[in-house]
DNA sequence: ACTATTTAGTTCTAATTAAAACTATCAAAT
DNA sequence: ATTTGATAGTTTTAATTAGAACTAAATAGT
């Protein structure tokens, strides 16, 4: 009756888990001179032709506003840079410099590397169960979210 | 051919879940006037005589100098007190005042059923199987930290 | 007692973050 | 064509974050 709810302690690890998995990857990317968003950049414009601020901002659970920075930075870094789109006047087409290329291709394998130490003892089921568990976890909240309160949301 | 390794997406998936429950535990503390690690340290203060920064970092996953801050603004609300440790001169108790601690009694039970939500569809065996995932992850990342490249380390 | 090392908190800095307000452009509907 | 509404990025603000340098107090070893 004392320990009564097992769901925070569940989520205070995943919180933990995360930050602990932040930690990690951090030592590799600093490194590299790069802060973990930014290296999340390099990362999904790696093998593009570019995509605009909206897809990376969603590849990378990045928010417009802290991607606008983020994308400065690396300007300023000669990494990548902005192209007006030919299609939509308010779009902006980010896309690695010749540098942020060369980078990309040199940090990339060391990265995935780096990572696959974690799963070292993992099967490939194993990694399946855990990304399963967490899309659960995931559309649970979701879930809890759209039945907030108003349950007479009918039309 | 394309998507050729799973470890990368399970990761995401990681900060993916993480960043959708940290959302949906917002829209609940934001209406207390509260950020997330604000309420954060109102829960863990929680039926407590109070504890010492070092303790309270340990169980938010705060780092110190974050810490300061936080308790700076929950002190300008009037919520928690600062208080000289007895026993070592270099430490700082923290506790709710009457105020954070009223505000815990009323937030505690509305943020408790506020994150049940979540699991309406968890059997108790499923939110074990889930943290045990998390737990073994977490430990996963460890153990790669720790062999990180310098396995004579022997002595 | 005295020095050296560690520990607890604070301060400082650069970067990230979410949110909101804003600008410019696109799309829809007359 | 013109108005209305939606979308793409930027800017701004307050808070958080990690990390490093700093101060003060405790602990160890001599």
């Amino acid at each position: 009756m004392n320990s009564p709810s097992t769901f925070p302690s569940v989520l205070r690890e995943l919180a933990r888990t995360h930050q602990v998995f932040l930690a990690y990857a951090a030592t590799h990317v600093h490194t590299l001179d790069l802060t973990l968003p930014q290296f999340d950049i390099i990362l999904t414009l790696g093998n593009t032709a570019g995509m605009s601020f909206k897809q990376l901002g969603e590849k990378t659970i990045i928010t417009k506003g802290t991607l606008t920075g983020v994308i400065n930075r690396l300007e300023d870094k000669g990494l990548v840079q902005r192209m007006a789109s030919k299609t939509d006047g308010r779009s902006q087409i980010v896309r690695l410099t010749e540098a942020g290329a060369a980078l990309f291709k040199r940090a990339y394998p060391e990265h995935l590397e780096f990572i696959y130490r974690i799963f070292s003892d993992y099967s490939p089921e194993d990694i399946a169960t855990l990304e399963a568990a967490l899309v659960r976890l995931r559309e649970a909240v979701t879930a809890a979210r759209g039945g907030k309160g108003e349950e007479s949301a009918a039309d």
